[in-house]
DNA sequence: ACGGCATGTCCAA
DNA sequence: TGGACCTGCCGTG
């Protein structure tokens, strides 16, 4: 269930521990068996994340693309070298409530998962032992086995000679060809991480200020904008006091310019911390209050009924296209 | 133990 | 517009 944060952070481990290194693409589960033979044995050269999706190339011009969808995952094991620019690197990346235990240097996860890693030194070798489920628990414990043994339905595994990374679930896993892959890129919006913002402001605001689409369903389409999904979509609507309904060309410019600034931002403090901190501007108590509750993090997000953290009016909860979309009546009228 | 729900997207009717 | 995909968590009992 990641929305654009996720995939970078998960292309940064990518970066640091499968580029320049000789692969093993195996499909344990069987459903991606032909890919997997096609790129086993090469060597990863790069990696991009464009909004939700994440392309791995490998030598001689052949591209993984992967979309985790709702209920797609990551598992890393083995020796994972940490990517100095994200806060932690345990094991799982992509769903929500990760969990692991780091060994091998001074630093240990606790149970609050991903976020509480938040000193950043130099990249070091760190030994990861995954624990994420029942089903998987007692395999952590063994620890030593290589490579680790294949829990559930894994639709991919990447081995190189001491890193592991298991494919779950996702929603798209396929290879491509250079052409394919430009004409998937060609398919998306501006992300605030690739080439130049000042150009995405340019292309996001003279798209939306063109449609008279709702801007609570433009911000929702990965050719208008790459990466944002249902929580920053509420989030960034409520941040910029925005009607959601307004049709996009009647939301004003400086509005739609301050929506794209505010989006990158988030994505850049929800890529640095791994979580989706859209209230980063409270002051730093509220701020530790606010994150204590699961249910306190977010201005509007599945806060239906909830009164609005500024004004007190009850938060609303609408069906927009299928997904659930939360703002303030008062506060974006 | 079980059922509902979820940070996503595609496709057929 | 509704279902399919596919997985894990959380609340309820």
């Amino acid at each position: 269930m990641p929305e654009g944060h996720s995939v970078h952070r998960i292309a940064r481990q990518f970066d640091r521990n499968f580029v320049a290194r000789q692969v093993a693409a195996s499909s344990p589960q069987g459903r991606f068996a032909e890919g997997a033979s096609l790129l086993n044995g090469r060597v990863a050269t790069e990696v991009r994340a464009v909004g939700k999706q994440m392309f791995l190339a490998f030598d001689d011009d052949l591209w993984l693309r992967v979309h985790l969808g709702m209920y797609g995952a990551w598992d890393f094991a083995g020796e994972i070298l940490v990517d100095p620019t994200i806060a932690s690197a345990n094991g799982r990346m992509g769903q929500t409530n990760q969990r692991g235990t780091e060994l091998g240097d001074e630093r240990v996860m606790d149970a609050a998962g991903e976020n509480s890693l938040t000193s950043i030194g130099a990249p070091r070798r760190t030994r990861v032992h995954v624990r994420m489920s029942e089903q998987t628990k007692g395999l952590a414990d063994e620890g030593t086995e290589w490579p680790p043994p294949v829990v559930g339905q894994v639709r991919l595994r990447l081995l190189t000679d001491i890193t592991c990374a298991d494919l779950r679930g996702p929603t798209a896993c396929e290879v491509q060809s250079p052409d394919e892959m430009l004409a998937t890129l060609a398919g998306l919006g501006p992300d605030p991480l690739v080439g130049d913002p000042a150009e995405g402001e340019e292309r996001f605001t003279a798209v939306v200020r063109r449609k008279p689409t709702p801007i609570g369903l433009l911000l929702m389409n990965q050719s208008v904008v790459s990466g944002i999904g249902n929580v920053y979509r509420a989030e960034l609507l409520y941040r910029a006091r925005q009607n959601p309904h307004t049709p996009g060309r009647e939301v004003p410019e400086e509005v739609v310019r301050g929506i794209w600034r505010d989006w990158v931002r988030l994505l850049q403090i929800g890529v640095a911390t791994g979580q989706m901190m859209t209230m980063d501007d409270l002051d730093p108590e509220a701020y530790r209050k606010a994150m204590a509750s699961r249910d306190d993090r977010h201005w509007v997000y599945h806060r239906a009924g909830l009164p609005c953290r500024v004004c007190g009016t009850a938060i609303v909860v609408e069906e927009a296209a299928a997904r659930k979309l939360y703002w303030c009546p008062y506060c974006q009228a």
